[in-house]
RNA sequence: GGGCGAUUGGCUCAGUGGUAGAGCGCCUCGUUCACACCGAGGAGGUCACUGGUUCGAACCCAGUAUCGCCCACCA
């Protein structure tokens, strides 16, 4: 790319004044994404007229990025694949409707605005509305809380507005440069007041529908992040671990001790039973006896239970208040106690837990040993009691490491505890109630929706398959979107979390935290007798499963949503189908009673040469701007586009080089073949003009991949159609254009004859197919070309049909342009060998053809004499026999002197 | 442990029953009158492996290996 940058600002006329076509002396790709950005900006080339109706309509639910973060190559590539269907649909004859969506509602936002002003959002303080913040642009300096300045809810998300307006401004440059066809009047955010009150008003339909609700419950908790984690967040990972042999004494004598074995030997305080297979012999004496827990001497049962696994460890677990989800469900079952010893900092609790006091039975060491473990990590605590085991004689023999796996939320690095705690869930097909069959439903849903490719199905089908709980929809975090709920509090200055008070939906959205319910007043807020808000906000899913609905207007515009919903398609990444796909499908399939969209074109992941995920950690991230104006956005466009959906793609510099000779060759190919004659008649696109037998074969070997691709994008199948055009492409250049350079030209004759005629309307009606062929994929050098001899955009022209071309080429056999073309090459291959210079005059040649198609290249002899500069005889003989390829051999060749070259 | 993809020339990838394909890279040559961000020609592969079905298998079936990913696995 050149340092240049274009200083105009308008495209070129389309015409001359006589009609012809203007093109440029010199082409060039460089400079041509800004100025063609101004100009469809200029004239709404991409605007949504929403005045359509639904079957006019096609909808795209554009993932909104996270701004906060930056964007990658993996953005440019799935990015583009929306665009091409968007610019093809467009094409097609719909109206598309394709906004663009900023996530600004999270924990990358947070962290930033935390940071780069120095606050943090507490919502128990008041708003301010002549708040300066005490810092700006202060990246990285006050990362610590306690420098921090606590601000209200109102206040953070104000300041949050302010910070990603920049933030959006250069994605939105980015995508305008990249050539995303979006219609920038429909943007939106998942943090804007309309996307909270939608969020808002989703979940009081589902409150009131009886689809969401409250429980308190054990729960995956992350100790740093100090929230409550969805099933969706987890991530397993390994863990470093150790088996402790552990030895329980029966309460009732000095008999043989029950040795189980446990990685987490800092629960033992936390143990409610040990727990063996019912099948199992070896504990059948054991069950329904109590033995004493070691060190703290609590007594606990001995029990059966069919997800004990005889040959995990030794047979027989202990089960604490909580270890793991198992002991939830154990707990749950057998209606144990509950012993709950780890805090939601992850640390053990600091006041002594009433089983463990002498008064309670449990063992005269317990509360000692208890003040020296409590406030202390999980780490620290097992070190101790694994210390203390080994003194009381209670260690069957040295711990043994190991690798496990822990679960861990996906932004953390300390594997979850399992806390009890109040929360907000959503139902979704994870625990069943009677009388619904939802998880039936979702599944079904899942039939419903076209997948592309279709084997990422069975992603959704296996996530909905093994749903073990309602969404978790809430977090014990600040920023985001509050659950639009208060609670009376009673006279003894409870909160009743049964009677929650509910803003009504033109309220929408309110911020509990400082709106007041109806029916009180801001004074009463936390007093006996008044009222508390929900101090809770929605996980960051709840807000982005409402994507269709904020950007198509659910809730402010009904006459754009009833045009534009259900959508058509949703693209993204296969990483989100579990997330982001399912949680947009529950809620429609919960408000709408039907799917968000048909179709789901899943793209894959970027590869690094090194066939890794790319990644920022990895340090292989290359700036898309950067990218983009090095090869030009049509060559990374190309790039991306020959990857297929779904599957995963190298990052290949290579391909964007490819990509980059392709829209020049388009740009040279086109100034070649547009600008044959002069005047207002060198390019009619007729098809009746053409009547030379090649120049027919052409257009019907066009008409085919017309059909072709046309077929292939309708099944989402970008990759076939742009490689079907770019065959055929390469071969209208290098046989084709070479094979009719002279005809087209009218060489030697006075007039323009017939010949010159239908050679200069074959060219003429290609290059009109095949501009719009590639438009979808090179929206840059397209719209240059024909901006030279068309009016308007190339990019709300119609899809070509093969209507005209089959008009044109009428029964001519396609085959006859490739016969004509191996005719050539073999000339040419004469020539090479020969080493000498393709203008070199062949005197005299004899070419062995196939004999099926010996008639047909006799019939184009003229344009391969011309191509081949054949000056004297061209004796055909057909090939007997064998060879039925479309392969051409010279058996005889007599070459002259190559043109004098100019000296020098 | 269950599942989904992938495995084709040095590289990136097409190719779902009929004699192995493309582009890049490589080699040779040419060329500035559309295109040096160029053109022409050429070399290069027992289609991961083992069985099976078939007249015929890169392609269908069974199994194996390797790579990537998803889910489950926390005693």
């Amino acid at each position: 790319m050149s340092d240049q940058q274009p200083t105009s600002t308008a495209p070129p006329a389309a015409t001359t004044p006589t009609g012809g076509p203007r093109v440029p002396d010199k082409v060039s790709l460089d400079g041509l994404e800004d100025r063609w950005d101004r100009a469809w900006t200029q004239a709404g080339t991409y605007r949504f007229d929403r005045t359509a109706t639904r079957e006019q309509v096609y909808s795209i639910d554009t993932p909104p990025p996270t701004v906060s973060g930056s964007l990658h190559v993996g953005h440019v590539f799935s990015y583009t694949h929306t665009d091409v269907v968007a610019r093809y649909r467009r094409m097609a004859g719909r109206e598309v409707f394709y906004p663009m969506g900023w996530d600004d509602n999270g924990l990358p936002t947070e962290r930033r605005v935390q940071n780069y002003f120095g606050v943090r959002c507490d919502p128990s303080m008041p708003y301010d509305a002549g708040f300066t913040p005490p810092q700006v642009g202060g990246e990285g300096k006050s990362s610590k809380a306690g420098d921090q300045l606590p601000i209200s809810r109102r206040n953070f998300i104000e300041l949050c507005e302010r910070l990603t307006v920049e933030d959006e401004r250069e994605f939105e440059s980015l995508w305008r440069y990249l050539g995303l066809s979006v219609d920038w009047d429909h943007h939106y955010q998942t943090i804007s007041g309309e996307a909270r009150a939608v969020a808002q008003q989703a979940f009081l339909r589902n409150l009131a529908r009886g689809e969401a609700y409250q429980a308190e419950a054990p729960g995956l908790w992350d100790v740093t992040f100090q929230t409550a984690v969805a099933q969706a967040e987890l991530e397993a990972r390994d863990y470093p671990g150790a088996f402790h042999r552990v030895a329980f004494h029966p309460a009732d004598g000095d008999a043989v001790p029950v040795v189980i074995e446990t990685t987490r030997p800092e629960l033992l305080p936390a143990v409610v039973a040990l727990i063996a297979h019912p099948d199992d012999e070896r504990y059948q004496a054991l069950f329904g006896t109590t033995v004493r827990s070691p060190l703290f001497g609590v007594e606990i049962p001995v029990l059966a239970h069919p997800a004990a696994e005889p040959d995990k460890g030794a047979g027989i677990a202990m089960c604490c208040t909580f270890g793991d989800l198992t002991d939830v469900q154990w707990w749950r079952e057998l209606q144990l106690p509950t012993r709950s010893v780890i805090g939601r900092d992850g640390r053990l609790l600091r006041d002594t837990p009433a089983w463990l006091l002498a008064d309670a039975g449990a063992a005269p060491g317990a509360e000692a040993l208890w003040s020296d473990l409590a406030g202390t990590t999980t780490f620290t605590a097992r070190t101790k009691v694994v210390d203390a085991l080994r003194a009381a004689g209670d260690l069957d023999g040295e711990p043994v490491a190991t690798q496990r796996k822990a679960n861990f939320y996906e932004k953390g690095d300390k594997p979850l505890e399992i806390v009890t705690s109040r929360q907000w869930y959503i139902r979704n097909g994870g625990r069943e109630v009677p009388g619904r069959e939802l998880r039936a439903e979702l599944l079904a849903r899942g039939e419903e929706l076209s997948f592309h490719p279709d084997f990422m199905r069975v992603r959704y089908e296996n996530w909905v398959g093994g749903l073990n709980g309602d969404w978790l929809v809430s977090r014990q975090r600040f920023f985001g979107v509050p659950f639009p709920v208060w609670y009376p509090v009673g006279e003894d200055g409870e909160p009743d979390h049964d009677r929650p008070l509910l803003p009504t939906e033109d309220q929408l959205p309110i911020d509990p935290s400082s709106d007041v319910p109806a029916g009180y007043t801001a004074e009463q807020r936390g007093r006996a007798g008044g009222f508390v808000g929900d101090p809770d906000i929605m996980d960051t899913w709840a807000t982005s499963s409402l994507t269709p609905q904020i950007a198509g207007g659910w809730r402010s515009d009904p006459d754009l949503f009833e045009r534009v919903f259900p959508m058509d398609l949703r693209p993204q990444g296969q990483d989100i189908i579990r997330t982001w796909l399912f949680s947009t499908v529950v809620r429609s399939h919960l408000e709408h009673g039907s799917l968000p969209w048909s179709d789901a074109a899943i793209s894959g992941w970027i590869l690094d040469p090194d066939r890794k995920k790319m990644s920022k950690s990895k340090g292989n991230v290359v700036t898309p701007r950067g990218l983009l104006e090095e090869h030009g956005s049509d060559a990374v466009r190309y790039w991306a586009a020959s990857a297929r959906l779904g599957t995963d793609a190298a990052f290949e510099i290579g391909q964007m080089k490819i990509g980059r000779r392709l829209a020049i060759k388009v740009l040279n190919a086109s100034k070649f073949a547009l600008t044959f004659g002069e005047g207002p008649d060198s390019v009619v696109l007729d098809p009746a003009l053409v009547t030379d037998r090649l120049d027919r074969a052409m257009l019907a070997g066009l008409a085919d991949v017309v059909d072709r691709a046309t077929e292939a994008l309708d099944a989402y199948d970008h990759t076939r159609a742009l490689e079907l055009t770019e065959t055929f492409f390469w071969t209208f250049c290098d046989d084709y254009l070479e094979l009719v350079k002279d005809r087209a030209y009218g060489a030697g004759a006075a007039e323009v004859g017939p010949g010159t005629t239908s050679a200069r309307a074959a060219l003429g009606l290609a290059l009109h197919t095949l501009l719009r062929l590639f438009a979808p994929v090179l929206p840059f050098a397209t719209e240059e070309v024909w901006s030279w001899w068309q009016e308007g955009s190339v990019h709300r022209a119609p899809w070509p049909t093969a209507a005209p071309l089959r008009e044109a080429a009428g029964d001519a056999d396609p085959a006859v342009l490739g016969a004509a073309g191996a005719a050539l090459a073999a000339l040419r291959k004469v020539k090479s060998e020969a080493k000498v210079s393709m203008r070199t005059p062949i005197l005299r040649a004899v070419l062995e053809v196939p004999a099926a198609v010996t008639d047909a290249v006799a019939a184009v002899a003229g344009d391969v004499r011309a191509a081949g500069r054949v000056t004297g005889a061209l004796d055909l003989v057909s090939a007997d026999g064998g060879g039925d390829g479309a392969g051409a051999v010279v058996r005889e060749v007599e070459l002259g002197e190559a043109e004098a070259r100019v000296k020098g």
